[in-house]
DNA sequence: CTGCTTTCCCTAGATAATCTAGGTTAGAAG
DNA sequence: CTTCTAACCTAGATTATCTAGGGAAAGCAG
């Protein structure tokens, strides 16, 4: 990587930091999904822009799973491979739409500041 | 606390991971405060939304300056109390705009994932 | 003057989420 | 048969915020 040319890609993962179950629990508000096309669905309907890493997804889905947010289930993937799949329990619904409006609170709140006189 | 019924205030300072040096740059470009001041002006702006603890508060200003983003200087209150008063830096104010863009990014790959078909 | 409250500053240690960097297995593809 | 890739996993490092303390000085009530 050329010298200073292309300057720190900015890791800025911190961001992420308590929205990662957000993001999780309204992916498989659409059905039922593995852990690795979760991250894929997220990266590509985000636009390339979140992308989460599996030494944060796999922590994060047991940690949901324990909470009795999701249930996992094994099976087979698209491509034949086993797979375990995650879907929302009904717990999981309430928490989704708790982290949904605090989130929009929350944007809110931010956007106050940055657009303040 | 009776027992179960106040469910736990869910403290949810997680969301403020990562966002708390932007809000704090962005309070100090409409001039020097201190860092009183500036808490009190987040949460006013925020209209009571974003609460920052004096132990965030103190030791995120200690980092921003140790990077070169905002300088202090001691001085006095509009109370007449001895209170340190903070500024942008030519630095501070680059790092402002480049974490501004990013927050904005940010948000908008999440609110996709949340308006998801 | 005394004591209390408010403003303003500070920090050590706990907590917790994410990332780094490794590793494993099994199907697919060459 | 060898390599690639999908899919899973985890230990340890990092780092931000919070908890829970503490201190000093101004103003105010008695």
């Amino acid at each position: 990587m050329a010298k200073g040319i292309f300057k720190r890609k900015q890791e800025r993962g911190d961001l992420l930091q308590g929205t990662l179950d957000l993001l999780i629990l309204r992916t498989l508000q659409r059905g039922a999904m593995h852990g690795w096309g979760i991250s894929q669905s997220i990266y590509t309907v985000s636009q390339e822009v979140l992308q989460i890493k599996e030494g944060s997804l796999y922590p994060a889905l047991h940690r949901l799973e324990r909470q009795g947010w999701i249930r996992a289930e094994w099976g087979q993937s698209e491509n034949r491979r086993r797979a375990k799949f995650y879907q929302l329990t009904s717990d999981g619904k309430r928490q989704l739409a708790e982290e949904t409006a605090y989130w929009e609170q929350f944007a809110r709140a931010v956007h106050l500041i940055l657009k303040m006189g």
